[in-house]
DNA sequence: TGGAATTGGGTTAATGCTGAACCAATTTCC
DNA sequence: GGAAATTGGTTCAGCATTAACCCAATTCCA
């Protein structure tokens, strides 16, 4: 057994990922959906505020600003002002909004589950194991 | 054990390895060289040709050829054609190129290696199986 | 052999993303 | 109370990325 290099396993692991997700981006945007926006949706029931959204997906806040902006006018996210606090957006999956981060979550589920499917069933959860305790 | 729901594990990794990389991308850019640049250098050993490399990183072409634009700018690359086929570049790191990447690596190493930290010896050669095997 | 199909790489025009600066609401603390 | 600092969110100008298209070299195959 070699040596562990960190690097290596992130790289390994980055490009799983990437090549996961890339093979189901055309169907996604079939979906009438950017991944991007796709994991927006999937993130708003845990942080249904702009600024936790951009904290949890690492992304920029102008870039939620602007993937907010058009989930809402595709009609899959409503936005409420916060009565608590009037700086902030509460943000809210519509039905349609729901359906649609269903499917595509689905769509990811089942490319990464095609890679997932050469693991047993016991390395499938040691895996989920392994990836919560670097989390 | 709840059951295991394949995009959830992906979702899972994608922020851990977007934290990770954003927690060094500051430093990386010290160096001289963008996140996404130095994933070509790192690459360009086992995939020496921009055709390869936007395969292999799962990278459009033409980012390819406008990274390798800069990084042979910067002094990192050298490329020549190819003399058993005139129409590839074959890219070759140069010194300073091959030490700006393990530099970068080591940063990326440094980070990862923090969470990789919370398991054990066994558990981290286990995840490199799991992702070997899922490759 | 030679035309069609494929492959490696590049260019450009258009789109996407984000750093910097901004405003408004809230909190802190004297 | 109220000035200063912090936080939530937006705007915009400018840079980064890429889809669509192009050319040249190579390969395929009649």
């Amino acid at each position: 057994m070699s040596k562990i290099d960190p690097a290596r396993i992130w790289s390994l692991n980055h490009r799983l990922l990437m090549a996961v997700i890339s093979s189901v981006a055309s169907d996604i945007t079939a979906l009438g959906l950017e991944t991007k926006e796709l994991f927006v949706l999937a993130d708003v029931d845990a942080h249904p505020y702009p600024a936790e959204l951009a904290a949890s997906l690492c992304i920029p806040k102008p870039s939620v600003t602007l993937y907010v902006k058009r989930l809402e006018a595709a009609g899959f996210l409503r936005r409420e002002i916060d009565t608590a606090d009037l700086r902030r957006h509460r943000l809210q999956l519509t039905p349609a909004g729901r359906k649609v981060m269903q499917q595509g979550t689905s769509l990811l589920s089942q490319a990464f589950g095609e890679r997932l499917g050469r693991l047993s069933a016991t390395q499938q959860a040691e895996l989920r194991v392994l990836l919560e305790k670097m989390s």
